[in-house]
DNA sequence: CATGAGCAGGAAATAAAATTGCGCGACACG
DNA sequence: CGTGTCGCGCAATTTTATTTCCTGCTCATG
């Protein structure tokens, strides 16, 4: 006997049963399982899981099946986390430095946050020499800055891509 | 043991040449093509593409091939930047601070950075009433913590995982 | 209660892809 | 010049993805 009570609970958050959660679960941590294998792990044919998974697929839930690499011995193994405070609160302003900010080599996060910044982002690059470049060639030309705070990663604690399922 | 030639076996420079970058790049952007597709992109046969992916991964430059979800549909859409100072400075605070960190769920980001902070993370939730319980619940009691600040995010710019090539 | 549309699943067949084994040629080195 | 190594391509084989078709279940409606 299996529980298929689905109750419709909101109309904009997608449904998942616990065998989508599980499928989910297991392509985030890999995805290079077989879909066969995948579905002996969820208790499904392999024509059924397939079918689930292009579902998540078509649902924008699964928004692409990517290699994740390692920063360090590709020469981006130096995080830097760089606070930002613009010349002035504009629309043109903002939209001018989000359209250069996604340019910067090796930008990996980029918000606009509260408090005493305007942007918050988080940059990875190869050791402080190289930082200093990008810092003199692309940080300092970002239009409209004000101010730049930069905060160098001493050590990666956590870092990860994997949303709590 | 065969050790050929000059190796410089330390983990940080491995000799890429035009088709690995070519194959990483690819992959990066879209993992879920089929090898022979990535072969003829690359102008190889599909065993010889095959054998480079395998030795990408052996060596430790594919970390993983993961499946890239929506934050916002799996109700973390909303991030947190947080800075942390810990009231101590010791090994034994950096460590069972460290250890806590991993747990926060959400936790995104975690690094020990240079300047007014000691840590510095990167936080998923939902939204800011779910934030609220985070704090209340977790982050509060993260060991030794003297001072928490938080920068809500107001609009995601760039977040990706993919590196330079 | 029937009944029939609409899903979601399984089995088998087919198409495609991954994987293996093998021989060839380029290259460096003795 | 041999010789060993490395990386490639071809062809065969195994495994996997994908399609097709059919079944059972749920649910709304006559």
């Amino acid at each position: 006997m299996r529980d298929t009570t689905t109750h419709p609970t909101s109309a904009t958050a997608v449904e998942l049963d616990r065998i989508d959660k599980r499928i989910l679960r297991r392509l985030q941590q890999d995805a290079s399982i077989s879909n066969v294998a995948l579905a002996a792990e969820v208790n499904l044919s392999p024509p059924a899981c397939l079918r689930r998974v292009e579902r998540l697929k078509r649902e924008g839930l699964i928004r692409g099946i990517v290699a994740h690499l390692d920063p360090e011995r590709l020469n981006a193994g130096m995080v830097v986390l760089i606070g930002v405070v613009l010349d002035r609160s504009t629309p043109a302003s903002f939209a001018a430095f989000e359209e250069a900010a996604q340019r910067v080599t090796g930008c990996m996060e980029c918000h606009v946050v509260t408090g005493e910044f305007d942007y918050f982002m988080l940059v990875r690059t190869r050791d402080s020499q190289s930082f200093n470049k990008l810092h003199a060639e692309q940080l300092l030309y970002l239009p409209g800055v004000r101010q730049i705070r930069s905060f160098m990663g001493l050590k990666e604690v956590v870092s990860t891509h994997r949303v709590p399922l």
